[in-house]
DNA sequence: GTCTATAAAAGGATAGAC
DNA sequence: GTCTATCCTTTTATAGAC
């Protein structure tokens, strides 16, 4: 028993659990107290505030997969082996074969598109690194490609990603049930494309 | 003065602009109210809930948007110039010619995650048709991709607009000011190629 | 259709005993 | 660190006069 959750955990869990199934502002710091059988005064003695709740949710998914990434991409230019397609899997991948996928998922894309003055400042600093340093590594591979294109490209990568872990189903398909492995290689494949793509009416066959 | 903003009206202007600004479990009737200069009565006389005035707002954009698109479907394969790229056209750009471009981006962006208790049945009943009726076309001129590929292309597709939609400008880029003209063009450019990526390993170089 | 007034409930946050 | 009790604000919603 020397293993038993802290009331910071239960909260946590319990928080999570919430805001993936009716968003943060929906959901009350009594209803979390309730599901995580601790008391409501709790919250506040260890978050500060429902916003610090949220910080310390986001931030506790979010760290360890970004770590990841971050190493993935790492060893890809230890090995020189790096070329679109192994960035885009040094990116996605880690969200999978973290411990967090089982949680992160419904929570990104839940509440990544809360108002911004709730989101942004946590977004970005939990995101910005390694954004930048992805994109960055992307460049590297398409010197041709301008700036501004990549950002965009990066930009709808994102999207693609976010809407995958929002949806377990697209609209249309049947429940089949696929692991976030075969989404996500599907996803590279999309992307890995839209990258190579020429960057503007010039290139390929000019 | 004859066309002075009926009641409804002002409060679907106030009430968009705002979900936008905050998010709709964020947003109270009482802020919608006061924005529109109506009584906070009105909007329980008019709309029966808050509930009811979120269906009545996303009604009001989508429709247009999503009659043109079809429209314009229809030109496509009455002219026999069908493919990849235009049906893309097809799909983003009535966002942008109709005049509900100024006030669709933002709401859909922000609300489309929601959550799915609120808004999963207003998303199936105003976007379905359309979404099968896109998948149909660029099925047939993808013929050999497979069908479960061919969805989450879609979706991959439908991610990558929501998030143009969402965010003015992307991470680490700066405040450049793009209209959505371009911004979708580069969509375009990128999706394109992504449809048209090999369907799995098999393909291209074999 | 529009107003005032208010009901009835739920929200975040805090004080203070233990 | 955890509890009870409560403050104070805000919320959705409605009743009823005009």
């Amino acid at each position: 028993m020397t293993s038993m959750a802290s009331t910071q955990d239960c909260l946590l869990d319990a928080a999570e659990a919430l805001f993936i199934e009716k968003g943060y502002a929906a959901t009350s710091l009594r209803s979390i107290a309730a599901r995580a059988k601790v008391n409501l005064a709790a919250t506040h003695y260890h978050f500060g505030s429902k916003q610090g709740l949220l910080a310390a949710i986001i931030h506790r998914r979010v760290t360890p997969i970004n770590k990841a990434r971050l190493e993935a991409l790492d060893a890809l230019e230890k090995t020189g082996s790096v070329d679109v397609e192994t960035i885009l899997g040094a990116f996605l991948m880690p969200l999978i074969t973290s411990d967090e996928i089982e949680h992160l998922p419904g929570l990104i894309g839940r509440i990544h598109s809360e108002p911004p003055s709730v989101m942004k400042p946590l977004l970005e600093k939990e995101f910005g690194e390694v954004a930048g340093r992805f994109v960055g590594a992307l460049g590297k591979v398409l010197p041709e490609l301008p700036k501004e294109e990549l950002f965009w490209r990066f930009h709808f990568l994102v999207g693609g990603m976010l809407q995958t872990l929002t949806l377990q189903v697209p609209l249309g398909l049947g429940p089949s049930e696929e692991t976030y492995q075969e989404k996500f290689q599907r996803l590279i494949r999309f992307a890995k494309a839209g990258f190579l793509a020429p960057g503007q009416s010039s290139g390929e066959k000019t």
